[in-house]
DNA sequence: GTAGATAAGTTTGTATTGCAAACTAGTTTT
DNA sequence: AAAACTAGTTTGCAATACAAACTTATCTAC
């Protein structure tokens, strides 16, 4: 296992920016979340979390199920296991840049 | 101070790209780095560490002095006191996170 | 019953990027 | 004197993050 300071180069873009990365934490403390909510969470326009979710979605790191809570629309995410490994391997990858750095 | 997860989202863009971090995080370790053993040390293409060095010089985060070595180019670099502080937020911005997710 | 506000999203427009490839200027080798 | 090497900078382009505009449906006030 390759473990120098330019490793940090080789990160998981997708996780790699922020507004992802806490949704994504956030995802990983829940069975499931929903839209309304992850923005509440998030302070993301409807706009911009609407694309970084579909993106994590393309990316396998979640799931999401339309439905409706009474007459609106009702969008539920969950973080896939595939989501959540990339999320460790993300905080490990993070958490040795900062050990290794001073 | 505000520590919850969504404080990720004002992190240090300048930094939080892989290739800079790095970058610093050498410079952070010697009093000064010439720009063939930043690029060894990086394997960045020459054209792309010219322009991470040029965007973090205009942050202020790095001086930069151009000499010769002989008769080559000597590009020199090493942080600056406000570089050697953002890098050490952004540090520890990314422990807080590894921190505080699970 | 219809005009306007509200809910829950999606799509579009744009300016900024990160990266690869091409270019520059001088030096050494053949 | 042509080719190759050194040490960089500039250019071209595709991807992306964010804001603003749009969509579709529901609720409220008149």
């Amino acid at each position: 296992m390759m473990s120098d300071l330019r490793s940090l180069t080789e990160v998981d873009r997708l996780l790699h920016e922020p507004s992802r990365a806490v949704i994504v934490a956030i995802l990983a403390t829940v069975e499931s979340a929903d839209f309304v909510f992850l923005q509440r969470e998030t302070n993301l326009t409807k706009g911009n979390l609407s694309a970084h979710l579909t993106k994590l979605q393309e990316a396998g790191y979640i799931q999401i199920e339309k439905t409706f809570r009474g007459k609106y629309p009702l969008t539920l995410c969950r973080l896939t296991d595939t989501g959540r490994q990339a999320f460790q391997a993300y905080r490990q990858k993070l958490r040795q840049f900062v050990e290794q750095t001073k």
